[in-house]
RNA sequence: GCUACUGUGGCUCAGUUGGUAGAGCAGCUGAUUCGUAAUCAGCAGGUCGCCGGUUCGAGUCCGGCCAGUAGCUCCA
């Protein structure tokens, strides 16, 4: 990299060190307007910085103007920028007042460098690196974003401090362009959008997380829930409808009562051995597992490929719901492979082939990335079943596949499932968080649990693996991000409403009724908007409500015997027939056109 | 679960220092039959999230609950 472009915003690990000492100044900013504030860390993220302080007060709209307007005269002063190192007796003398830098520094291991950076009477302990004047930073291009609550050390168990967000470029103007697209990215958000559109909504009395599909979001998961039924059959998947809820006697077995007990639904005392507890399943796994078990199998039996629509359950923490992305009851294109250890690699790539060609179908894959999900080896006792071995076999067995296949992964630690290591596909949104929307796991524990035993070519008991996996994973979060991918636009083949017929007057009522019942005949999901509104109008709202196809029909049209057609992003389309338009239907809808 | 903020008719919002609710859009009725982003008139619709407290009096103040938003912590 040549010279100026280390410098340049451009480099990621320039613009760290640009965001890490932006964070600085505003701590500094925060110690000059209120010094009883105390510090806690303040690193640069994937899209700005933060800064987390304990403070005797909640940080007000107007605390954050007053503290931007501190950062520009920081700015403006150019501090020059200064490390310095000291042995840990003296750098807890220079933090005596900090509590939190006492605490840092105290988990420092024995023999590291202690090193701090100082510009003005402003002093921290951090490692670096920094620019070297707050002169190099653009005062008016820093924006603090907003102020909410984080755990000190990111531990539920301690204390919440505020953290201040912000972002801060090197012009103004590209402040402004990142505001203007967060703006943008608003505008596409699912849980505003969706509920606008009607696709789903929720209401008090039904309670969190507990969304109601309205009948465009139940149409639209019904297209998507028999399309992944249909593909997964032609893959070589049997159907299953197994229970809701089970004694809590095949969680014991599964394990879910030890791992997972807080995250279910449970009816009866728990605790009453002497009565009947039943639990609504969080997962499907052990009750597909009773559709193996139903008689003993041979090898020739496996792959055994169970596929499944199957609605969850999992009683998530009250602050946890959002919009149709995080709910207490979904329902996922579940699917579980029991087969032999031979066979693993061929059913794990099937598996990928099929998520990524469902992804790929409804337009999301783009926005996805891989991540090899691992179990935390510090921390092997409490969350995880299984021993060290074995989950080191299942990972590198994994490891072997992914590299096999080419697939490009990031490593997450502590992401595992608690039977098993995951690939998960995280979908990046319209806002740059991520979310897992797919997932395929290998499970080499939970078998033993359940005696799934089949007997091998030598007449030998033997015991098979199992791949959990989604094929578009749950259909809730999938149409939230369908909803945001599209800014509602839904291509034609999911939308809920494919064509909708605009009578100019009256007399135009019964041909577009009579187009309307052919179009239906055919399967499209076509509307007729009879009321008694300006054609203007009725366009606009079927502008606003996103549906793929409008027809005008008016005099002319009847006379011509023809439909003039228009697509929302295409245009007009001209006159054509009836035949021809429903042609044009098929072929869009059948390719399942991404528009 | 934690911290902060929010909660007025389907939607977007008004509501002055506490004196018992307004508007636009949507809806309904009537008129209008008009070819590409809002036709006219009228009507109806709210125990101001819920419960309790302070007060002569609370949408406005206090407390508790419920729900929503952002983030943290968890997770598909």
């Amino acid at each position: 990299m040549s010279e100026e472009n280390i410098y340049s915003f451009e480099n990621p690990e320039y613009r760290k060190t640009y965001w890490h000492t932006c964070s600085h100044v505003l701590a500094q900013a925060v110690k000059r307007l209120y010094p009883e504030v105390k510090l806690a860390i303040g690193p640069a993220i994937d899209n700005g910085f933060y800064y987390d302080f304990d403070a005797p007060f909640n940080f007000s709209q107007e605390h954050l103007d007053a503290l931007e307007a501190e950062m520009r005269k920081i700015c403006k002063e150019k501090l020059k920028v200064e490390r310095f190192e000291l042995p840990r007796a003296e750098a807890k003398a220079l933090m005596k007042d900090e509590p939190y830098k006492l605490e840092l520094i105290d988990d420092l291991p024995e023999g590291e460098t202690i090193s701090f950076y100082k510009q003005g009477e402003f002093t921290d302990l951090c490692a670096g690196p920094h620019l070297d004047s707050t002169g190099r930073i653009k005062g008016n291009a820093i924006k603090l974003t907003q102020c909410c609550g984080a755990y000190w050390r990111g531990d539920s168990n301690r204390k919440m401090l505020q953290r201040i967000y912000a972002v801060a470029f090197p012009k103004k103007e590209e402040l402004d362009a990142y505001l203007e697209q967060q703006a943008e990215a608003l505008k596409r958000d699912h849980n505003k959008l969706g509920r606008e559109l009607e696709y789903f909504t929720t209401v008090d009395v039904i309670g969190q997380g507990l969304p109601i599909l309205l009948p465009k979001g139940a149409k639209t998961i019904q297209v998507l829930q028999r399309w992944v039924e249909d593909e997964e059959a032609k893959r070589g998947y049997v159907l299953t409808k197994t229970p809701f809820m089970a004694k809590r006697d095949l969680y014991r077995i599964s394990g879910h009562w030890d791992h997972y007990r807080d995250g279910m639904f449970i009816l009866g005392d728990p605790d009453d051995e002497e009565k009947d507890c039943y639990a609504l399943r969080p997962m499907t796994c052990p009750f597909q597992y009773q559709v193996y078990l139903n008689r003993a199998r041979s090898y020739r039996d496996l792959p055994m490929r169970l596929g499944e629509t199957s609605t969850l359950f999992r009683n998530e923490d009250s602050g946890e719901m959002h919009g149709l992305i995080r709910v207490r009851q979904f329902t996922i294109s579940e699917g579980h492979l029991v087969l032999r250890p031979d066979q693993l690699e061929e059913e794990f790539k099937g598996c990928l082939d099929l998520a990524k060609y469902c992804l790929g179908t409804v337009g999301m894959l783009d926005n996805c990335t891989f991540r090899f999900s691992q179990w935390d080896p510090a921390n092997p006792n409490n969350k995880y079943e299984g021993t060290a071995e074995q989950w080191e076999y299942a990972q590198s067995v994994m490891a072997k596949i992914l590299d096999d296949l080419d697939v490009k992964y990031e490593i997450g630690i502590d992401e595992a499932a608690f039977y098993g290591p995951k690939l998960d596909i995280q979908y990046h949104n319209v806002f740059g968080k991520e979310d897992t929307i797919v997932t395929i796991q290998i499970d080499m524990l939970l078998a033993q649990r359940f005696g799934m035993y089949y007997t091998d070519e030598n007449g030998e008991k033997a015991l098979p693996y199992i791949i959990h996996r989604t094929s578009l994973g749950c259909y809730e979060r999938t149409l939230a991000y369908l909803i945001e991918t599209y800014a509602g636009a839904l291509p034609t083949w999911m939308a809920p409403e494919q064509v909708r017929f605009l009578p100019v007057t009256d007399r135009a009522c019964d041909y577009c009724a009579d187009a309307a019942k052919q179009l239906e005949a055919e399967g499209f999901r076509v509307e007729v908007d009879y009321r008694n509104e300006k054609i203007g109008k009725k366009i606009r709202d079927a502008q606003m409500e996103k549906v793929p196809y409008m027809v005008v029909v008016g005099d002319r049209d009847m006379e011509a015997g023809t439909v003039s057609p228009r697509h929302r992003a295409d245009g007009d389309l001209g006159a054509m027939s009836l035949a021809d338009f429903k042609k044009l239907l098929h072929e869009v809808v059948d390719n399942k056109e991404k528009k």
